[in-house]
DNA sequence: TTCTTATCTTGACATTAGCAAGATAGATCC
DNA sequence: GGATCTATCTTGCTAATGTCAAGATAAGAA
């Protein structure tokens, strides 16, 4: 151990172990106390203990980071709306608490939420968050599937041509996540305030039982 | 005119006459060709031709700025749904040509739709864009009221209480902005390319339509 | 004319992303 | 065991940014 190196973090050796995954942690820090305008790749070094060039090695440049912090956003979310399905007993219900669920879960990350929707920070086509992302689409589709009654797709089922499958029921996925991210988007950046806090509850069952009631009429003409 | 002097923009005085207006046309400039990454202050006054602090006199910081690019592209909003709205001519219509005015209007100006809801970007409590954005709301609302056959409201009504008058409808209203915010801001990030391209034109009109059908039912218990 | 005020410039500082070159240590091979 | 290889991390640099403070300029008021 010479003396005379002064190492950013002395308690650690020059080969970090993990940075990656301390590089990842100290990101998901900074944005819960200062948000995105306070995430540099500067600072989550500083955080993790290494040098400011550190992270380059795993992820590239910026984009690549929030790339990676965006697919473990979408990962959460699928666990949150697995979880909050889990619960359901009943259709309404199920509908009910994917929206809760997904509204939650903007709320509880502001941040991750809104890079993980950021398409022009990203690099939307790296496999790992086409994969993350993938996923919470599956689950989103089956919530609908079975508001139509029709069978859910399991995850190799969804990889290999699920597209085929649901083809005839996009209209009405997409009608679902419209409803249910759009919520959770207007809400996120305080365009409800017109709405009471304390209803915004009692809205977001109302709205949810009256879509999930729709999905499950069959679509009139065109 | 004193030949010592280097002036940024030799052709300009040193007042400018309208820098304001120049700089928010430089803003709109840069957000449509570089988009919200190339974005800077110094660079908006390169492109105005002044030093590059030019602009804090009349914005304050970049926040300040961006507050004023978001005021006005709610005002561009509002325009593009009344041009679109007025061409209505039954309430299916009016429901989904408003829906295409606001995806298309997200697709058209992809920054300016991104800034204005980022509620962290910006002081959302700034007259401004409050009155920019209320008015935005208020062409939304009477799109909903409409659809449940009731009055619209004129801009007076719903500066003098219009909270009051749409309470017993806010859940619609709810309903109907989420779908068609959702609808364009999934669309706008990229989030819908399992639909092909050629497809996204008929699965707008048709969840529309469906949405307005609902719209104009009572809604049932609870 | 002189003073006042709004407007714009200059210069500086702290900070950032990204690059290039070098240092370190763990792993591999002989 | 020792030499080499390679991934990992550091140092130092450049160009750029937002913001501030101080000064310069012009337009209008007094």
């Amino acid at each position: 151990m010479p003396a005379k190196r002064e190492l950013h973090n002395p308690k650690a050796s020059y080969h970090h172990g993990d940075l990656r995954q301390a590089l990842l942690d100290a990101g998901d820090g900074v944005l819960q106390e200062q948000g995105l305008k306070g995430f540099t790749l500067r600072e989550c070094a500083r955080r993790a203990g290494v040098s400011h060039a550190a992270p380059k090695h795993h992820f590239g440049d910026v984009t690549g980071f929030l790339t990676e912090i965006a697919a473990l956003g979408f990962m959460r979310l699928s666990a949150a709306l697995e979880l909050e399905i889990a619960g359901a007993t009943n259709l309404d219900e199920e509908f009910i608490a994917t929206t809760r669920a997904y509204v939650d879960f903007a709320e509880a990350h502001p941040e991750h939420f809104r890079i993980m929707f950021r398409c022009d920070l990203l690099d939307d086509q790296a496999p790992n968050i086409r994969q993350a992302a993938g996923e919470t689409f599956r689950l989103l589709t089956n919530v609908i599937l079975r508001q139509r009654g029709e069978p859910s797709l399991s995850a190799s089922e969804y990889a290999s041509g699920g597209e085929v499958i649901f083809v005839n029921v996009i209209h009405d996925i997409v009608i679902g996540w419209s409803h249910i991210h759009g919520l959770a988007h207007l809400k996120l950046e305080r365009q409800l305030t017109m709405v009471p806090e304390d209803m915004h509850e009692a809205l977001l069952v109302k709205a949810s039982r009256r879509l999930a009631t729709m999905l499950r009429q069959e679509a009139g003409n065109t």
